[in-house]
DNA sequence: GTCTATAGTCGGATAGAC
DNA sequence: GTCTATCCGACTATAGAC
């Protein structure tokens, strides 16, 4: 730390490109099927430095996490922080937190949705999506450093506009709820076929957000 | 053909051994890992019968996906063309016909989730998600073979209880429904973790399925 | 810290015996 | 049809020069 081009400068610099070349490689190909050269080339940098500075190709694969969940609380943790906060301040008894606990919750399902469908967060869902169907270390990176309060403060947002179901339905109803916000990212071959969709113009998926929206409105009106 | 156990009665069982095989190996792994010496042992044959009834690994893929769609269609098949002639007959206009369309969704609903929430078709959910992911030429197999037509069916039942909906309006609702069905699935993991379910009994697979059907009640009740 | 070179392993495909 | 044996390519990890 003695001067901006520090003596641990350039070694950062070539741990975030090999980071970053392992985000798209591992996302692509998948833990097993990617290749330590191949990250090394898209990082240009040498296929031995992912020995020395991760101590293997499993080291770098927990980084890649790490990285994303720092990532993912810098975009979104103070959101996230003032719906925590806001959920527990309101009086569900009160129509006016019904209200604005729904509306809470819709702007934040938009926004996941708008997330979700831009390009360049397509690898974050594919090693996310693989976590969750062979959990490893990595998982519990992701869970506790990210998806624990995410699906924490939905739950207490929607318990606002629902005292009425248990808290074991409040979060299937929740499952439901993330289950139609991820469904375009992961049944995409499936539902852009079905709708005709070649590609996901940012229209259509403002159109899908529309679509959850009115979808978690009915959800949370009824009474079952 | 001239006795029981004809002349190629060993080599339908090779074969038969070696798809059941490496469908449990590529679901477990994906295709790349999954490695033809693997499928060789779990199917007690030899890794060289790979080459010879298949014509290598890529072939054995592809042929999984054929078997799929055939025992898929074995299960579901008659069902589903019940659906598809009793969704072409019902009037939209009339509220009867609106109370039968939403009967048979939901129980179509159930019997997927029921379905997918079976151990046993785990491997299946998985070898789906991944070509859903990055499609190859399996997904087409998938697709025109057996999820053209699922789709198919549960958009016209939907459009039955929403007349009021345009055709692409009334698709994205149909994705939004199945991303229900699909979520436990696809997101098992953070799922169960949320619910606090270390194993997913029957129990709770039917009150998951009762939710999803409580949900869709809703959906098609509603006015957008 | 970075690089080259290589050791050691494992994979898919296939030739050829039975 | 089935099996053994093997070729050849690709991979991870690491030793050692700079």
């Amino acid at each position: 730390m003695t001067a901006p081009t520090g003596p641990s400068a350039r070694a950062d610099a070539t741990r975030d490109a090999l980071i970053e070349a392992a985000i798209i490689v591992f996302a692509r190909d998948g833990f097993q099927a990617a290749s330590t050269r191949a990250i090394a080339d898209e990082a240009s940098t040498n296929q031995a430095l992912i020995g020395y500075h991760f101590k293997g190709k499993q080291g770098l694969y927990l980084a890649v996490f790490e990285h994303l969940v720092s990532q993912m609380r810098a975009r979104i943790g103070e959101r996230l922080e003032a719906v925590v906060t806001l959920a527990g301040s309101l009086d569900p008894a009160s129509p006016d937190a019904r209200a604005t606990a729904l509306t809470t919750l819709q702007g934040f399902a938009s926004a996941m949705v708008m997330t979700l469908l831009r390009p360049e967060t397509s690898a974050w869902s594919q090693l996310i999506l693989r976590e969750q169907q062979a959990p490893s270390a990595a998982f519990d990176i992701l869970y506790s450093g990210f998806m624990d309060e995410v699906l924490g403060a939905v739950t207490q947002l929607l318990r606002v506009c629902r005292p009425d179901l248990e808290l074991e339905e409040a979060r299937m109803l929740v499952v439901t709820i993330m289950g139609q916000i991820m469904a375009l990212r992961v049944a995409r071959a499936g539902a852009t076929r079905l709708l005709d969709w070649s590609t996901i113009t940012p229209e259509r998926a403002a159109a899908m957000a529309a679509r959850i929206n009115a979808n978690i409105a009915a959800l949370l009106a009824g009474k079952d």
